[in-house]
DNA sequence: AGGTAGCGTGGGAGCGCTCCCACGTTGATG
DNA sequence: CATCAACGTGGGAGCGCTCCCACGCTACCT
């Protein structure tokens, strides 16, 4: 018992103190020397760095947390709901992305998966007793309490899509109403009349902005807005087999079908084949989120690209600079906006 | 500048010395009733309890974890080769299963993405700087230095999947044999003559054994194993393309194959269908992993389904065990296999 | 010459815990 | 009635850092 005290890593690792008197200088400009303060004399830092490299001095972050009072941590929040909503390359796209960006600013990523009302509130305990620096928040749904929780207790956070237009906290979000814009207008310009969409659920934000987009590209080409042909879905591959048939049943003529996710595509072009129905050549189906789902499908979807990777980047860039300027809270919150692109496959 | 040091999360919140103070106890008392200690008389219990629901006190975990030197923290580390190996609801079914182990005993995950030599050097360095508890590795190649390395500065680890018969540290893995033997006799009851197998690189114990379940699967049956029926590929679905080529060029007359993961069999599915072959009519098709792949594939792919959430939930329990019994170093390691479960579709 | 910025520096104080020692206080024992 | 565990308890010491104050020193002013 005497003298073997757990570590968690690693017993007997050089301290912030052994370094300095290696260096023939003080704990304070070690601590300088290590935090990159410029109010070091060349001599001492060259000192220092020496120690630091002879000892393979590696500073303590629980130590370092505790007495600066930061946590060098960011957390990333995927609430689970029930169905799996989004695919999963999206949140995996959206992990690397953050991953990488978090790993450039020498932050560690904590992931924090919610799906029930206990790990909710696990997390807003997390939130007083960890101390993460800030908060990334995905998939957020339009009533979801939490970016307000983390408003009131001034916890920095970014979300990833916004709930409403007017969202109030600082978000990434990517172009979703142009991205179904641009998808609509592909259709048209391969010269297709009617052009039908299956929508995701209109509560979500996301899915009406998708919704605008298709209504704005038939609009901008002169078409009227057919109501009978939209129909909406739920993001799922059953939702999207039910919408098709309903819409196939409203309007048999159809020759085009925009589904808000690629997972409805999928579903949507099943009861295609099951109708007979060749795609493209009867009917061209075009997709969104260019997920691996698209890439695999006979033929394969042309899809609506969203830079997820690239938004996991940027909600940690937005985050940083959030968690940088603290204290002068200014009034405008940083949001951003990133661009979609149109990946043309077999099936338009 | 005075008074408003910043805060991680959340300013003045009450510290256990607080909390003594309103229970009318000492600071010992408190941590004693936190951690659960059975040290302590009624009456203090319910005194301390009571103070720490009325200051809504959270033990600070950078405290704790300086203080007790530990962590509560367990890393999930995914190494990322160039290609992406593994489809993606393999990594989130692992992610989903640790995460959710993990909340149950109140530890943290924290996510570490390797991508490049110079994160992996990054993270040689977490382990002692950032202190975690242990280490959870998936997806490690035979080669890989981290399982030893992990070894020799004793943090506990565990592996999803060995990287070997004779793997020297804890693993849980699934029962690949298993899984590709049940595939494959499934194709023999069914009535096929000639099953070709496409495995994954040989390099990896995993693709390995999933051709010894081939063997023993036709084996049993009392068939000759026909080298010519064998191609080995890479897990990718242009490896499988290939892979599918060459066994037809080799024998045309083949009715069933077996792939060694869905991806693949994705691509010899294409390859069939460019050769005219129906499946499951000429070519009967089972792949392996039972991923988002195979269930959008035309018709749907029977696969071999892996349950990796509780792989990813088992890993945990192993690994709780491992810091549990880190001083008495027992010479045998844990190790577990789960069991997998053929789930039968249109392919076959 | 004395005054005074300013820089580089050492080290005290303290972050909020856990660990552990030493101190009552009790009840059973000889 | 003294002796001794066993229990519950308070609080000192310290985990390894950062923060900041106060000190010496140089360089520049008047």
């Amino acid at each position: 018992m005497a003298g073997t005290r757990r570590r968690g890593a690693g017993r007997g690792r050089p301290t912030l103190e052994e370094v300095a008197a290696r260096a023939g200088v003080g704990r304070g400009t070690v601590s300088r020397v290590i935090n990159g303060s410029p109010q070091v004399s060349e001599r001492a830092r060259l000192a220092v760095e020496r120690a630091v490299a002879e000892l393979g001095y590696v500073p303590d972050r629980a130590a370092r947390a505790l007495a600066a009072n930061r946590a060098d941590t960011v957390a990333l929040v995927i609430p689970e709901p029930e169905t799996r909503l989004f695919a999963e390359p999206y949140f995996s796209d959206i992990i690397r992305g953050v991953s990488a960006e978090l790993a450039e600013a020498d932050l560690q990523l904590l992931l924090i998966l919610i799906r029930t009302p206990k790990e909710r509130q696990r997390f807003a305990e997390y939130l007083s007793a960890h101390r993460v620096d800030g908060v990334l928040l995905v998939s957020v749904h339009a009533d979801d309490p939490l970016p307000d929780l983390l408003e009131r207790i001034e916890v920095p956070a970014v979300l990833g899509g916004r709930r409403s237009a007017h969202e109030s906290v600082p978000y990434v979000d990517s172009d979703n109403a142009g991205g179904a814009r641009c998808a609509v207008e592909h259709l048209i310009e391969r010269g297709r009349a009617a052009v039908a969409t299956i929508t995701g659920p209109l509560d979500m934000y996301a899915a009406r902005c998708r919704l605008d987009g298709y209504r704005a590209a038939l609009r901008t080409a002169g078409r009227e807005v057919d109501p009978e042909l939209i129909e909406a879905a739920d993001f799922t591959e059953e939702g999207g087999r039910l919408a098709m048939r309903r819409l196939l049943a409203r309007r048999p003529r159809l020759d085009a079908v925009f589904a808000a996710s690629d997972v409805m595509a999928a579903g949507a072009r099943q009861v295609l084949r099951e109708e007979g129905r060749r795609v493209p050549e009867d009917v061209a189906l075009v997709g969104y989120e260019d997920s691996a789902v698209a890439r695999h499908m006979d033929p394969p979807l042309t899809s609506v690209r969203q830079t997820t990777q690239e938004m996991g980047q940027a909600m940690v860039r937005v985050l940083l600079r959030e968690i940088e300027s603290r204290s002068e809270r200014t009034a405008d919150r940083p949001r951003l906006v990133l661009p979609t692109e149109l990946v043309r496959r077999g099936s338009s």
